[in-house]
DNA sequence: CGCTTAGTTGAGTTCGTTCAACGACTGTGG
DNA sequence: CCACAGTCGTTGAACGAACTCAACTAAGCG
């Protein structure tokens, strides 16, 4: 993983602190909730393989995927830093997670203001992804935004090497529903849409892209050429 | 201000360095531009006094107003640790920012790290924010949507101390669509029946909430009741 | 074999949009 | 002082996008 080039390197000491920083290690199946709305974890994850998602809830059951978990991401740190979950996780394909103690992110903080100032960057690149969702859900049409949200998800999964050897995006349309504000049926029709003009493939695995230059015009969307990002 | 309960309580030392961190004030006019999206800003700022909002605009001009800025709020985060600016911020009232030079971000990590956990800390509550408004704008109808935005901004309003005498939320109705993802025209619509309902009357000054309880009522919110925010 | 889950499609309805016009108010220049 | 333009809120009418309801297919699984 610490060999792609989209993470940063890190010196030695820190590679130190981090690795006793880490307590352990979770796997779970696809469809198990990793975190649940409400409760206080004690816990903080990064995400290093697989695929989940972070949603909100209403009460009468409406649900709102708020972004999407690949291996990179930090898992948790509302409800570290804040107390209660706002939110909930859950696995769309086997995903491990390494968890690390609340506790010990004091003495990160204290002690290694590298990873400190890592985690407040990878907090603020989270508030940009949900920057960029909230104007496709609030300002898009039914077709950009999901030509947008597959390039997007392609585009991360790329980076962080998930997308090798034509892997499929593992959602169902519900998932994609529910991430774009729409209803089931209407998803589907906008997604046949997008099939029709050879953008994407429908499997059994999940979404195909087959063109995400394509879809990324479709979106009129142009993806952030970023540097390296921390791994922690 | 920091004499708000609302704001945690700092100590000397952490008083001492905020102080000489801050490198100047800055005031804007109601309808400046503070900050432009694309632009490689090298100044950290903090709401002392007024209030703004952060949006992103789509090419043909389709604009999201993402959130709304009330005093200790940070701004320009995006800017200082991942270099270019993704969204724009426009002053609602006269607004009065504390400035910090982006370099010495880097002393605070190094030689306050309460202060640096206080930045992670705003920067998961401005993602718990996004987080809400999205699930909003994905998932409440409009007339739902409308109440919550309300609820919040009075909610978020009063913590600060903005709400004193009767204020009004100082926006237009165009602001409320772009923050909706509505047209004008149906959000004019939607904030009629609020007003009909006697939960708001709007004025040439902007939104009075009559009756914030039928408000949060109407959205199916629950604000949170947290605890004393960090305040830089 | 029936059961379940996921995708597909058509028909009718609802919600939200666009277009258009109008009133109230503000500021500006003649 | 009035005429004028500009902004903002309001309302009606017609249209279109997205929703619900419903039925059907295909695949996976006990």
């Amino acid at each position: 993983m610490r060999g792609l080039t989209h993470f940063r390197d890190f010196t030695p000491p820190e590679l130190d602190f981090v690795s006793r920083f880490k307590t352990g290690e979770l796997s779970v199946e696809p469809g198990a909730i990793v975190l649940m709305e409400g409760s206080h974890s004690a816990h903080l994850y990064t995400v290093l393989e697989g695929w989940g998602f972070r949603y909100k809830t209403l009460e009468d059951g409406r649900r709102q995927i708020l972004n999407y978990l690949m291996p990179g991401d930090l898992v948790g740190l509302q409800g570290t830093v804040m107390g209660e979950m706002q939110h909930s996780i859950e696995a769309l394909s086997p995903v491990t997670l390494c968890v690390f103690e609340r506790g010990r992110l004091h003495s990160l903080f204290a002690d290694h203001p590298s990873l400190a100032y890592d985690i407040t960057w990878i907090a603020a690149s989270e508030e940009r992804m949900l920057d960029s969702h909230l104007l496709s859900v609030g300002r898009r049409t039914a077709l950009e935004r999901a030509a947008y949200l597959l390039a997007f998800l392609y585009d991360k999964a790329v980076r962080v090497g998930l997308m090798e050897k034509d892997m499929a995006i593992p959602v169902t349309q519900q998932h994609v529903a529910d991430t774009l504000g729409l209803s089931i049926v209407h998803t589907n029709k906008t997604l046949r849409k997008l099939a029709d003009r050879d953008f994407i493939r429908w499997t059994d695995k999940g979404c195909l892209v087959l063109d995400h230059v394509g879809l990324a015009q479709a979106a009129g969307w142009h993806p952030d050429n970023r540097g390296a990002r921390p791994f922690i």
